[in-house]
Formats: C-alpha cells, structure tokens, sequence
RNA sequence: CGGGGUGUAGCGUAGCCCGGUUCAGCGCGCAUGGUUUGGGACCAUGAGGUCGGUGGUUCAAAUCCACUCACCCCGACCA
C-alpha cells in the first residue's frame, strides 16, 4: 500500500479534550475519528487493526467449534419484554418507534434473539451441545462515554452462546471458552488477569472476567498478591480483621451534633477518625424494613446485601418511614434501642467505641460497643472492598487495580431458557430446560487496551499480530526509489502486508509517522541502503541493523 | 441526573473581563512554484470562517444578557 495514495491523516498536536493516552493515540494516528459522544468512525488504519483482532477471535472460536452467525441489531420490544430487560435496561436502550408506532430497540446484547432462534429450532437433546458467536455492532446509551472506544454507545462486541443438556456439559463448554479466550488476550498481545465477578443485568452464577491492568480502565478488580485470589469490585470479599483488640471499652456518651448528617461533618466535628463511625441504613428489602450497619469509611454492597438476605429489591427507607422506625429524623439513626432486625458488616463486629446516631434529632452517642450498648442479629461481609483490605482467602492484603474488561465468560444456567420457554426432549422422552452459557468480548475496546500496554513517547507499538501492517517502508532518499519499489514487491510477493511511505516528506515527518502508528518493523531505504544491505528497525526496541533482504523477509514472517 | 468547564478555518489556538479601523488574527495542515532530504525542513504566493445556535440589549456584538445545542472532566450509573 502506497501511503501517497493511501487515506492516513496524522495529528501532530494533542487533541483537545482527550484524556486516555490511548483515545489521544488512536486520534493522533488516525485510528478512529469521532462522529458523536461515544460514537466513532474506524478510519482505514484502524479497521484493519479491527479486522486483525476480529479474525484471531473467529479463528480461535471455530477452533472450538463455535459456529458463526449475524443477528440485526434491532429488534421488537416484544421480545425483551419476555425478559423482562425492556424494563431493566431502562434508559441504557436505544428505544424508538417505526413509522407504525411499533416500539424497537438496539440490542445492547443478544440473549433474547438467541433464544428466540433456538427455541424455535432446537426440539431434542441429539442436537445439543453447540455454540453460536457473532462479531456485531451493539449499542448502549451510556451515561457517559468516555475513553474514546473504551467505553462507546456503539461497539463492536464478539458474543458467543452456548446450549446443553446438562451443568456437565455447560461446565466443559465454558472451560473450552475460558481457554480459547485466554488464547485470544495472550495472542492480541495482552498481559491480562482473570476475576471472578457479578452477573449484572445478563445474570448467571458464575462469571468470570479478564481484564487488562490499565491506569486508564473503567472497572476496579481486587487481587491479592500473596494467594492469587481475584475478584471484580461488586464480588471481591474482604477478610474479618481484629482491629481494636488493645482499647478499653469507655462509658456511652450522648452529644450534641446540630444538623450533622453525614459522615464526613459529624466525623470532624467529634474528632473522630470516620472508621470509629457506624452508618446505620435503614432499608427496604422487598417488603420488610431492615437496619445494616456499617462502618463510617466503608461502603454498602447491596449485591452482598441482596444474596444474604436473599431478596431481589433493596431500595433506601423514605424519611417518613425512618421516623416511625427509629423515633428519630434521616441522617440520625442508631442500633441503640432500635426493635428493627439489625444485621452489620464483620467490621463492626471487630471494631469499639464507635460513634452511632441516636435516633433523636441533632444527637449521637459516643463510645457505642456491641453487647453493653446495641446488638445485632447477625454478622455478614457486606462492605465493598477497598486498597489494602484482608483478604478473604489468606494473611495476605488485597490490592486494588484498574483495568479495561475485555471478556467476560457467564454461566447463565437455565435464566433464560425458562422465562423464555427453551425446552427439549430427552432420550427418555422428558422435557427439559435447556443449558445455557453466555461469552462476550469487547473487540473494539480490545484497540484501545493494546495501545494503553503498548506505547512510548513517541506513539504505538502495535504487536505484530494486531498491527495494521506487518512493516513500513521509509524511503528517504528520492534517489532510491527504484530500490524502495522493488522492496515493496518482494515483502508483497512474499505475502507481508507492507505500507510504503513514498509521500514526500521529509525523512523527520516519515519516521515521526510511522513511529506514531506503531507498525512493528520499519525498513528504512536512504543513502547508506543497497540491494542486499537494507536496514531493518525495531519500532518496540529502537535498535537497528544492516541486512540483507532475505534475512529481513524471514524476521518479518 | 447533579457539580465544573469549553465551543473562533480540517486540527491547535489569540481576541471576550474593558463592545467600535491591531478584531477576525496566529501556528499546523492544505494548494502552487522553488530550494531541500537520516528525526515533525525553508522561502514565496494562495484557498479556506454562519466566531456552536436562537433571541435580546445597543448607533454598533466573537465580546454584554437570556435561552438552547454540542462536547469534555468529576460524581451518580454501568453487558
């Protein structure tokens, strides 16, 4: 490809705006251009890069024996409303009516549609197992895009879905895609770790993400570097940790806190670090009203709340209801005295002396300890993790790290066969739910976390085997075109994908360019070049050397 | 949806506070000609703008006011 001809616009200053190194090298390199919020054209270098990692995907999912298939991308309400998803997706749906008022969506995932196909053609347990993929544009409407392709209201995303007849079966067909995936992350060039995590809104039992460590990701993971565990934020547990085993209880001490409701006021205003403070939620679990009690630094998981309580809705008590159960106004409740079922995070069991509202207006007590003063019913993990906290497994202590999700594997069990009434016949006759499991990949978000692992000062580093070309020809010496010419079609005899910079330039734009794309070999042709003496560059290592054709074809392949 | 910020040529920006012949300017990029050619070259000439939009104040608005739209950042939210 002949650059002169070719359609590449490099930026030479910083765009404005632009946070995420990565989003300002894809702008600068003329990866992606962008059309609205979170909306991104793929210029011609950049859909290449696309297609590369696309085509590692569908190779390492047909060798697994995953079969490729197009789902649209719009589809009828009527079938999200099987699920009930119209409703939970609420606004992050693009929803519009066709000119007869029906109501359509795009799809923001492809478990309704799948299971629409499969009920319809899949009838008995001869059939099963198999897996379906697609590589395809979804969408969402997030809130707020950011990141450039890390976090887009239109994507491009690799969902796979799996059938089966038995756990069994689901169990090896996701051991077979958590392999294949982890082929597909280390080919692409990623270093990556693998969490346990949440179902979310697609659901399931068990889940499994990888995320790509990045400054810049938008998901937090936990992992302990002592025994390896690795969780997502929604999951990761934190170990019970004795804390205030030297401190002598003190005598209970009502005082005066006028109109501090939070935690940080009512913190400085008693001198007391917001560890010694317990929040206490009052809460609506689906229809009773609960009290949790949590430590004034920590944050409440309601996913850990939801599971141990085993209910589906937790929402915050309104005011009027606080009132009639505690006697005292929001911003002021305490577990001194309150008949309400009281259950509290590990912390509070290990903690003394804490400061705790008093249920009247305008009052906390100091020195509140478990057992003299309030109890509680019961003790669960029920805080978020944080940097530093214990882990659940071992002695050792969680770390917090930020990271881009690129996959995501979901047991999904029998959630939607069920609602959506996906059954077959057994050998014996019988019917049955079917299996299922969900895999998902964000292709068009793998680009920007290549380049958040692979960049310098002077811009990308592709690894060969995502990059938009194998290798780059410089010609800087206009006396040896001939010479450049005749490279050029021997690397694309020899079948390597060669960009060829014979624009007229001069040499500092043309290095500066292509160490801007981060095309993993330049061959740089000026006056010390001959026939079989060409120099070959390393763009990751910056070192160089003489040699011949040949030898540089065989590196390259 | 809250809080903060920004919209001037393809990109980056000056001017805005204090309205008016430095107010539409500069750099990059682009076009033409010439000189260059190992790290974003130089000279000359040139094309390119609804100053985000609407309305208002005024003799006069890029500049002041109101509304609105778009985009960015923080938060809320998040397969």
């Amino acid at each position: 490809m002949r650059l002169s001809s070719y359609f590449l616009h490099t930026l030479i200053e910083e765009p404005q705006d632009v946070e995420v190194t990565s989003h300002k090298l894809m702008l600068r390199a003329g990866l992606i251009k962008m059309l609205s919020s979170g909306i991104y054209i793929y210029l011609p270098l950049g859909l290449r890069v696309l297609r590369k990692i696309e085509n590692i995907i569908r190779e390492e999912m047909n060798r697994i024996g995953a079969i490729e298939l197009l789902m649209p991308a719009l589809s009828p309400s009527s079938l999200w409303e099987e699920t009930g998803r119209w409703e939970a997706y609420g606004d992050d749906m693009f929803k519009f009516k066709d000119r007869k008022g029906g109501k359509f969506g795009l799809a923001p995932t492809h478990e309704e549609v799948i299971c629409d196909i499969v009920r319809d053609k899949i009838s008995s347990y001869k059939k099963l197992p198999f897996s379906l993929y697609q590589i395809q544009t979804k969408f969402r409407d997030e809130p707020r895009p950011r990141g450039g392709v890390i976090r887009a209201r239109e994507f491009v995303m690799k969902d796979a879905y799996s059938f089966h007849q038995t756990d069994e079966s689901a169990n090896e067909v996701y051991g077979e895609f958590f392999e294949a995936y982890k082929r597909i992350f280390t080919r692409c060039g990623f270093s990556y770790i693998i969490v346990e995590a949440e179902g979310g809104i697609i659901g399931g039992s068990l889940t499994h993400e990888f995320i790509a460590p990045s400054e810049n990701g938008e998901d937090t993971v936990f992992v302990c570097e002592k025994c390896g565990y690795s969780a997502g934020l929604e999951k990761a547990e934190v170990g019970k940790e004795v804390q205030c085993s030297n401190e002598e209880e003190k005598p209970l001490e009502l005082v005066e806190t006028p109109g501090l409701k939070s935690v940080v006021r009512v913190s400085s205003f008693l001198s007391e670090p917001p560890n010694k403070l317990i929040k206490t939620l009052i809460l609506k679990a689906d229809s009773r009203i609960v009290a949790v009690l949590i430590r004034g630094d920590d944050e409440l998981n309601i996913t850990k709340l939801k599971k141990v309580l085993d209910v589906n809705e937790i929402s915050m008590a309104d005011s009027e209801t606080i009132e009639e159960v505690t006697g005292g106004p929001l911003g002021f409740s305490g577990p001194i005295g309150l008949s309400l079922k009281i259950i509290a995070d590990y912390s509070i069991e290990d903690g003394c002396n804490f400061v705790v509202g008093a249920n009247k207006e305008d009052h906390h007590y100091k020195n509140a300890n478990l057992g003299r003063d309030f109890n509680v019913d019961s003790f669960f993990d029920l805080r978020y993790a944080k940097d530093g906290y214990l882990c659940p497994k071992c002695d050792g202590r969680l770390k917090e790290i930020k990271g881009i999700e690129l996959g995501h594997c979901f047991k999904l069990g029998e959630k939607y066969s069920r609602v959506m009434g996906i059954k077959f016949l057994d050998e014996k006759g019988e019917k049955h739910y079917i299996v299922m499991g969900c895999y998902g990949i964000g292709v068009s978000r793998m680009i920007a976390g290549i380049i958040e692992q692979n960049y310098d000062k002077r811009g990308i580093i592709f690894p060969s085997a995502v990059a938009p070309f194998d290798c780059i020809v410089i010609s800087i010496d206009p006396e040896k075109k001939g010479l450049s010419d005749d490279v050029c079609s021997r690397l694309l005899q020899e079948g390597i994908d060669v960009l060829y910079d014979d624009r007229e330039e001069s040499p500092g734009k043309k290095f500066a360019d292509a160490d801007l794309i981060g095309i993993p070999w330049q061959i740089i042709i000026g006056k010390k070049a001959e026939k079989e003496k060409l120099e070959l560059s390393s763009r990751r290592t910056k070192e160089s050397k003489f040699l011949p054709l040949d030898e540089i074809i065989k590196i390259i392949k």
